[in-house]
DNA sequence: CATACTGGTCCAGTCAGTAGACCAATCTGA
DNA sequence: TCAGATTGGTCTACTGACTGGACCAGTATG
C-alpha cells in the first residue's frame, strides 16, 4: 500500500482544479465598485473606454469585454459615439446592497445583528476574561453617566457592544461585526432617540453583563435577545415596513 | 497643462491598474495547502508532477514552476528520478505560517458559520420564492450528481449554502456571507474530505430543503444546526495546535 | 459645419500556459 | 542482477487571452 500517498479515496482537496476567472470579469466588478464609491445615479456617464483602459492598466479591448457583461445584465447603456451610462442598479447583487434603500435596510440590518450578537453574548460568557470583562463594566459605567446626564447614549452603547464582541474571542465574528457597525451605529441611534430609550436600553446591558459575568451562555443568548427585541421593536417597523418585494409561496 | 487627461485629484481607487497573480502562485499555495491538510511529516513524498497536474487542472509546466518556487524557498526537495519531498516545515514563518494559520481561523468560522447560517435558514423557510425553491433543488441536485460520481460534492455543497443564503432575502446578511465565501470554502473541503461524508452532508441537505419547502422555520433552523455541527467535527488539531493564549475566568 | 470627442471593428504581435514527446535518473520486483 | 516502470528534466509546437495600435462611424459642441 501507499504510504506517503492517500489510498484509492483519495479526496485532497487542496488539489481540486484551480479555477481563474478571466481579466474581463474582474474588470466589470471593478467597474461596479467605481459606479457604487463614485455614487453614480442611473443616467450617469462612465469615464470613456480608453481612459478606464489606461487607468486600470489594461487594454481597450478587455474594458470593453468587461462593458459588454455589464451590458448584458442590464447594468450599463452604451450610446455609440455618446459614451457608457449607468442604467440600472440591480440592488440585489452583491456590495451593492449599500444602494438600497434605506427602509429597505433597516429590518435587515437588525436581523444580522441578531444573528451576530446573540452567539457572540453566548460565546462572551464562556470565554470572557479578567480583562474582557473590566472592558464590559467600563462600557456599562460609560453609559450609565451618559444617561444620568440625560444623553443618549450612544457612546456607551458602542463601547459596551464592542467590549462584548471583544469577549467572545472569535476574530471571525469581530470582523464580521465590523463589517456591520457603519449600519449598526444607524439602527443604534434611531433607537436610541425613542422617547425613554436609553435607560430600558441600560437596563438591558445590565442584564447582558450579569449573564456574562456569571459565565451562563444560554442567560447571556436569552438577554441579548431580548434585548435586539427592544431594539427593533419600537416602531421601527411601522415607519419601514419590511421590503415585501417578491412573491413568497403559500405555506 | 493638460486639461483632457483627468486632473491628479481624480482619486478613484476602484479604477487602479488590475494586478493578476501567475497561474503558478495559486498552486503554489495549493501545495502548501495540501501538505499541511495531508498532515505530511518531512521527508515524505508529495505525488508525481504528472499526478498534480492532472488533479490540479494545470499543465505540468505550471506545476513544475511552482514547485521551484517552494524549492527555492527551501520547503520541498526535489529527487530527479525519486520524486518531489517535503524538505523543511516550519509553521511559525515562512509561507507555510499563512496555511497555517488560516486553518486555526476554521473553528472560529465555523461559529460565524452558524451564527449566519441559522437564522438565514429559517427565514429562508419564511420567505423563499418559487424561484429560490428552484434554485435550492438545483443545488441539492448537482450534489446529488457529484455524490454518485463519488466526487466529494464541493460545488453541489456551494450551490446549496448560497441559494439557501438567497432565499432569506437579506442582503446584508447574504454580503456577511459572501465575505466569509473564501474561509467557508476552505470548512467545506475540509469537512467533505472526510470518509463518508459527502453523503451524509447531502442527507443534511435534503433534511434542510425540505424544512425550506415546507416553510418550517424552526426545522429549518434546526436541520442547519444538526448539519453544521456535522461540518464542526472535524478533527483539526493534531498537527498544528493553535496557541493557548490568554486565561479564561473560571465560572 | 469643423473639430474633437465618443464607441465599433479589425489586425498583428506578445506571452503565459498547454500538450506531448523524449531523455535521464531512480526505484522496484522478478 | 537487471528489465521495466516511474520519476523528474528539457524541449518544441501550439493555443488563446490579452495587448496596442490603426482606422471607421456615430455624436456632441463651439
Amino acid at each position: 500500500m501507499a504510504t506517503g500517498t492517500p489510498p484509492l479515496t483519495d479526496a485532497a482537496p487542496a488539489l481540486r482544479p484551480v479555477a481563474r476567472a478571466p481579466l474581463h470579469e474582474a474588470i466589470a466588478e471593478r467597474l461596479l465598485s467605481h459606479v457604487v464609491q463614485s455614487d453614480l445615479k442611473v443616467g450617469d456617464r462612465l469615464p470613456g473606454e480608453r481612459d478606464l483602459a489606461r487607468r486600470l492598466g489594461v487594454s481597450r479591448t478587455t474594458v470593453r469585454q468587461a462593458i459588454v457583461v455589464l451590458q448584458t445584465q442590464g447594468i450599463l447603456e452604451v450610446r455609440h459615439g455618446g459614451g457608457t451610462f449607468l442604467r440600472d442598479l440591480d440592488p440585489t447583487s452583491g456590495p451593492l446592497a449599500r444602494v438600497v434603500e434605506r427602509r429597505h435596510r433597516l429590518p435587515a440590518v437588525l436581523e444580522a445583528r441578531r444573528a451576530l450578537e446573540i452567539p457572540i453574548a453566548a460565546l462572551a460568557a464562556e470565554r470572557r476574561t479578567e480583562a474582557d470583562l473590566a472592558a464590559i463594566a467600563s462600557g456599562l459605567d460609560l453609559m450609565r453617566r451618559e444617561v444620568a446626564n440625560g444623553d443618549i447614549g450612544l457612546e456607551g452603547d458602542g463601547a459596551f457592544h464592542r467590549a462584548v464582541t471583544e469577549a467572545a474571542h472569535n476574530p471571525v465574528l469581530a470582523e464580521l461585526m465590523d463589517r456591520l457597525q457603519e449600519a449598526v451605529a444607524e439602527t443604534r441611534g434611531e433607537s436610541l432617540s425613542q422617547q425613554g430609550r436609553p435607560p430600558r436600553s441600560l437596563a438591558d446591558h445590565e442584564a447582558i453583563a450579569a449573564a456574562v459575568v456569571a459565565g451562563d451562555p444560554d442567560a447571556a443568548a436569552d438577554a441579548m435577545r431580548a434585548h435586539l427585541d427592544h431594539v427593533a421593536d419600537l416602531r421601527l417597523f411601522e415607519i419601514y415596513p419590511p421590503a415585501q418585494d417578491a412573491q413568497e409561496v403559500p405555506r
